[in-house]
DNA sequence: GCTAACGTTCGA
DNA sequence: TCGAACGTTAGC
């Protein structure tokens, strides 16, 4: 940070005194109080720009901005084990660090309370006010160029030139109450817009000791620096010119953004970029590119005093616009030689994805759940060889500006369209103006109609990027759903709280199942050609978790997924900082173009979304910011599924992070143990996880003291597995935070626990029987260690097993015998007892158990060795 | 006055 | 360019 930051202070001060400033010399410090204010440097340009009032505290002294408190980061404890809290003194470090724990930086510092309008000398008043127009008025916004904080309010009716007044201020996405003020627009500042922080989890979480992100750092590095000498006499050039150019109306203003060349056609300097991209690239790296491109050009809403604030409809569509200039700007430099640095990394960046994508392609079913949607994504994925996410469906809209929106969205059967064709109608533009610019002004218009209250503006600062991220994932996860085959073996998901709205999804298997069910199983012919050739890999990607012997090739499951290669940002996840869905609540009402609101309210919109596959959920989300919150419901996202998922890239893992499903398959996956690691430190909710035909490695996340208290854990077949890694599994973890001594297993609540294909012996069976005792459902089929005296431990008087077992997969498990029956007739609770294809059951056996225990429970033989209670369904 | 920690500097 | 250090602010 830094370097960025230091990199943009020349940029900004490039015209001042502070130019001169020899090199190595300490900078004026910038502290908040009066006292320390080297308001004299920083300063200078905005008072050269508009004349402030004389009493201002600091022109270009920042305060200090504080904790919100209130979001996920600020109300965690200190994690004890990061490199800060291992400095404070009270983790026994000498605290000369001094600083919040990795896992407490606030995602959305504040301004001190102590802060007040420079004009008026007050505090924010939104609070006061009702009117989301007059909130923002009132509220105090920082400038992140002169620092100077505001009403916006006092500055509309403050002594200022006429056209700085009509100058737009532009809201900074990224910060609470932060943007650059009519008079730094005015002046055509730029610079620093980012500068400030994002929260220390943006500053710090890229630079932990150990990350990951160190070993992306050569390239990226190398591929920065040549911008870095540039700067300064760019950043010069670049404010000569703009301060020439005349001022654009507002009207004007999505033209107005900066392309990435000027039109000179000199590289656009490395200072245009704001800094925070520059810094989320080290936090999400290449996945962040979509960011990149369009926040480059779009983190700040432009907004003008008397226009109104008022959330619209429009959203989608704005940002489909704004992208869409993104996109146009970005074809154009592509025109060009690369010769600016960012523009160098961002192509590099685009074409790692742009491989990665061809890798996928080669891979994934596209989508097809329903037929237009199909056709919408054969249109994106056209334009995806070259746009991502944001940027194909503006390319895909390109020339058809007055269509509601994706093509998706008309088949989706939900009554947008009046909505979505209002809210996209140019109807608020100057008519006297040409279809284009009838066609910009909303979209200025819309950007400035983003500003919300500081709640909501919080929150949307909070879920604008994760938007962005979101709608990748949204692709992703519905794209990686689309593994087709097999349905998704019932099992304990059924067992899943029921506490989602959606009936047809979280209990089978969500979306994914249900719309490939329902689209019927014969679609995806070349899809299926693979799969029948498939190699032996493939075999037992598809080989259904459910026990199916007939056939198996016991060896099979012993083959490791190939390695996928996986994408570089996949070990990047550690530079994602965690960022919780948004603080205020989601909206309750849709807002509509004319300002009203949508008569459903939300939980009626949650109840027709509740009807829609993730995939279709997906679609929807991309309809408007509102409904993207409303989509990303927890309800409604109870089960993911990314089974058979090659890779799992960070950006998946964001997606999932929002959701916050109780249930989590990622069986025959690639992820790995960071990955899972950091996914379930941030999912305490997880009760259901499957992870079979994962790593050892992988697994091995789970023995943590984060571990959430699972009831379903699907371990099948892992790789690697054996006694002294479910010991390790199995016994408390060792990770406790001081004072923190639980003593007691994470996986204690488990009820169903799958180890089917595991090198288990007895001794795992007597860590289960000790840490799990709720254990209803056990499969321990394709354990070729498993035997009677397993059966006998599992149902010894003493053991919780013996009691709670209700449900035991022995299926072929070849060293069981007879014998285990009548271990079995121990069991209070057992209700089904599956031992097809042991070798040595013999049906007589099993005739004779159900005999005997007729006189207590009636059994029933429900195929050959398989044992069921009547008038059951375990 | 104390603690937490932000924002900056500076050495490596 | 990064990370450690620390002055100083903000909150209590």
């Amino acid at each position: 940070m830094a370097m960025s930051l230091s990199a943009d202070d020349e940029d900004y001060d490039s015209d001042t005194a502070e130019q001169q400033r020899l090199p190595n010399r300490p900078k004026p410090k910038m502290a908040a109080s009066t006292a320390t204010t080297p308001a004299a440097t920083t300063s200078s340009s905005t008072a050269t720009a508009v004349k402030l009032p004389s009493n201002r505290t600091s022109s270009g002294a920042r305060r200090r901005r504080t904790r919100c408190r209130k979001c996920e980061a600020c109300v965690r404890t200190e994690c004890g084990e990061c490199h800060f809290c291992k400095d404070m003194k009270k983790f026994g470090g000498p605290g000369r660090m001094k600083q919040s724990c990795i896992m407490r930086q606030c995602i959305a510092p504040v301004l001190p309370h102590t802060a007040v309008c420079v004009v008026c000398g007050e505090a924010g008043k939104e609070d006061t006010l009702d009117d989301e127009d007059e909130k923002f008025n009132a509220m105090l916004m920082e400038c992140s160029i002169c620092n100077e904080i505001v009403h916006p309010n006092c500055l509309k009716s403050g002594l200022l030139p006429i056209q700085v007044k009509d100058a737009a201020g532009v809201v900074n996405d990224e910060l609470p109450n932060c943007w650059e003020c009519p008079k730094c627009n005015y002046a055509g500042k730029t610079g620093k817009a980012c500068k400030q922080k994002r929260g220390p989890g943006f500053k710090y979480a890229s630079n932990l000791p150990g990350s990951l992100l160190r070993e992306q750092k050569a390239g990226r590095d190398g591929r920065e620096e040549g911008d870095q000498t540039s700067t300064c006499a760019s950043s010069i050039k670049r404010k000569s010119e703009r301060e020439e150019t005349p001022r654009l109306k507002t009207e004007d203003l999505p033209s107005r953004l900066p392309p990435l060349l000027s039109p000179s056609g000199l590289p656009r300097p490395r200072s245009e970029v704001p800094n925070f991209l520059r810094k989320k690239r080290k936090l999400f790296d290449d996945d962040e590119e979509e960011d990149e491109a369009s926040a480059k050009k779009k983190p700040k809403k432009p907004w003008r005093p008397e226009e109104p604030l008022i959330p619209k409809l429009s959203h989608m569509k704005t940002e489909e616009e704004e992208d869409n200039s993104d996109e146009e700007e970005e074809r154009q430099e592509k025109q060009e030689p690369p010769r600016r640095s960012f523009k160098k990394d961002y192509s590099t960046v685009r074409k790692e994805e742009e491989h990665e994508k061809e890798r996928r392609e080669e891979r994934d079913p596209p989508f097809r759940s329903l037929k237009d949607f199909n056709n919408y994504r054969k249109e994106e994925d056209q334009e995806e060889e070259k746009e991502d996410d944001d940027e194909e469906e503006e390319e895909d809209n390109n020339g058809k500006r007055g269509r509601n929106s994706s093509p998706a969205l008309k088949n989706i059967s939900l009554s947008l369209e009046s909505d979505a064709s209002r809210c996209s109608s140019p109807r608020a533009g100057p008519s006297s103006e040409g279809s284009e610019t009838q066609e910009k002004a909303p979209r200025a218009r819309a950007k400035r109609h983003r500003r919300k209250p500081p709640n909501r503006q919080l929150s949307a600062e909070l879920s604008k990027q994760l938007n962005m991220e979101i709608r990748r994932t949204e692709h992703s996860l519905a794209n990686e759903n689309q593994q087709p085959l097999k349905s998704e073996p019932e099992d304990s998901e059924n067992e899943e709280p029921k506490r989602g709205l959606r009936n047809g999804t979280a209990g089978n298997g969500g979306g994914v199942e249900r719309g490939a069910g329902g689209e019927g199983g014969g679609e995806w012919p070349h899809l299926r050609a693979r799969e029948m050739n498939g190699t032996s890999w493939e075999l037992r990607h598809f080989y259904p978790p459910q026990i199916t012997p007939l056939g198996l090739n016991r060896s099979s499951p012993t083959i490791r997924p190939l390695p996928a290669r996986s994408p570089p940002k996949c070990v990047q996840m550690e530079r994602h900082v965690i960022r919780p869905p948004p603080i205020c609540p989601p909206p309750d009402r849709l807002p509509l173009a004319d300002g009203r609101n949508h008569i459903a309210p939300r939980e009626a919109w949650l109840t027709i979304f509740s009807h829609l596959s993730h995939r279709e959920l997906c679609v929807c989300m991309r309809v408007c910011r509102t409904w993207n919150r409303w989509c990303c419901d927890k309800r409604l996202w109870t089960h993911i599924d990314l089974k058979r998922c090659k890779s799992i890239t960070p950006l998946m893992l964001s997606g999932i992070i929002r959701r916050q499903p109780i249930t989590l398959d990622l069986s025959w996956t690639n992820i790995s143990k960071k990955q899972l690691s950091w996914l379930i430190n941030r999912l305490p909710g997880l009760r259901v996880l499957l992870l079979s035909g994962c790593s050892w490695v992988a697994v091995s996340a789970l023995c943590t003291s984060s571990c959430p208290l699972l009831r379903t854990l699907d371990l099948q077949w892992v790789e690697g597995l054996k006694d002294p890694q479910m010991r390790d599994l199995l016994s408390p973890p060792t990770d406790n935070r001081p004072g923190q001594m639980d003593t007691r297993s994470k996986l204690r609540n488990v009820t169903d626990l799958r180890l089917a294909g595991l090198d288990i012996t007895d001794s795992s069976l007597r860590l289960i029987i000790k840490n799990m005792p709720v254990l209803s459902r056990l499969d321990l089929s394709y354990c070729n260690h498993i035997n009677d005296q397993s059966v006998n431990l599992l149902t010894a008087a003493g053991t919780t097993t013996r009691d709670s077992l209700t449900d035991v997969n022995l299926s072929v498990c070849n060293r069981v015998t007879d014998q285990s029956l009548s271990y079995f007739k121990r069991c209070g609770s057992i209700c089904r007892i599956d031992l097809r294809f042991c070798k040595q059951v013999s049906r007589q056996a099993c005739e004779r158990f159900i005999a005997e225990m007729s006189v207590i429970v009636p059994f029933q033989l429900q195929e050959d060795k398989l044992l069921q209670k009547l008038h059951s369904t375990p």
